[in-house]
DNA sequence: AACTATTTATAAGA
DNA sequence: TTCTTATAAATAGTT
């Protein structure tokens, strides 16, 4: 017999497991888009949907354009809040040349990360990707030293515990029997 | 007897009846914004969703916030296709607000990025070094396989080319020497 | 990736 | 709109 299949109503919350939460994601976005493609259709209806993945992957759906929808919200709720357009330039260390350096170092930044995963390589050299590959190896092995020593550490540290725990045992036993070892007749 | 709810299977077009379609919206509507919200909250994803009814209604949802979704949509096509500087918003998309978010978004990102690099990886449990190492292994892979696609696609340019060269010198020997081939004494 | 037992969403009727 | 119910669709747990 095939797939028994026995389900029970899960709770909403996160996922702990990783790769359940990384399948429930799969099942769970493709359903999302579908239906919202489904009501964009069938009740005439401007839908726009961004989805960024745990690992930061993008998925998106738009019936128009996302552009066109991003501007239509923006339209909307800029009639409804934007009370005062400025009354910057008091202390606006903010000013727009930062706010652009910030933005251009975020997407190169970002960029890295993603090639760091793997993705949007074509551009690279051979050597680029050399130096990548090398960066990746180095990483590595960090994570995996890094991982190691939190394990022994758990270990040792539950080692200690029992350890604690046969003692204060061995006390408590002596203090409800005080004469257990060494009997006297 | 109430509710004896006959149901088929619909079509996914345009329903014609008005007031069909705006029931259909209204159930289709709620159940959309329910699974968005699911999926953000089960699988830990950062989900956008915008919706404007037929009537110009406008409903929404976002796990985080509208604006940081639509950034974060932006910055990521952005790097995609290097150019267009920024098609609406004239100037108001570099308040203070978002420049504050770009710098937290910036600290995430680059924080990210050197524990990809294997730097700061302490304070991480032994569960997210597992999903670090995960990442690492899978980009790594995507590294090597792209490079070697473009290390193949280097040397057959260059077989192509030393084929090219070896016509190009049959040709010249036969100017040079006509009779090189096929001599006849 | 496939399979199903169940849960969930929802079309139609009241 | 809201409620009900039969049925279609989605999906959690398993293989």
């Amino acid at each position: 017999m095939v797939g028994t299949g026995k389900r029970e109503r899960i709770a909403i919350r996160r996922i702990d497991n990783l790769a359940a939460r990384q399948v429930t994601f799969s099942k769970r976005r493709r359903g999302l888009f579908k239906k919202a493609e489904e009501l964009s259709i069938l009740c005439d209806a401007e839908v726009g949907l961004v989805v960024f993945s745990a690992t930061g992957k993008l998925f998106h759906f738009a019936s128009s354009s996302m552009k066109q929808v991003i501007d239509r919200y923006d339209s909307h709720s800029k009639t409804l809040q934007r009370s005062e357009p400025q009354s910057s330039q008091l202390q606006s260390h903010m000013d727009d040349g930062t706010c652009a350096r910030l933005k251009e170092e975020l997407a190169e930044t970002s960029l890295k990360l993603r090639q760091m995963r793997g993705e949007e390589l074509q551009r690279l050299s051979v050597e680029q990707l050399q130096e990548l590959e090398k960066t990746l190896e180095s990483g590595l092995g960090s994570v995996l030293k890094t991982k190691s020593q939190k394990i022994l550490d758990e270990i040792s540290g539950l080692e200690r515990k029992r350890t604690q725990l046969i003692e204060e045992n061995s006390r408590l036993k002596e203090q409800v029997n005080p004469c257990s070892l060494s009997p006297t007749f």
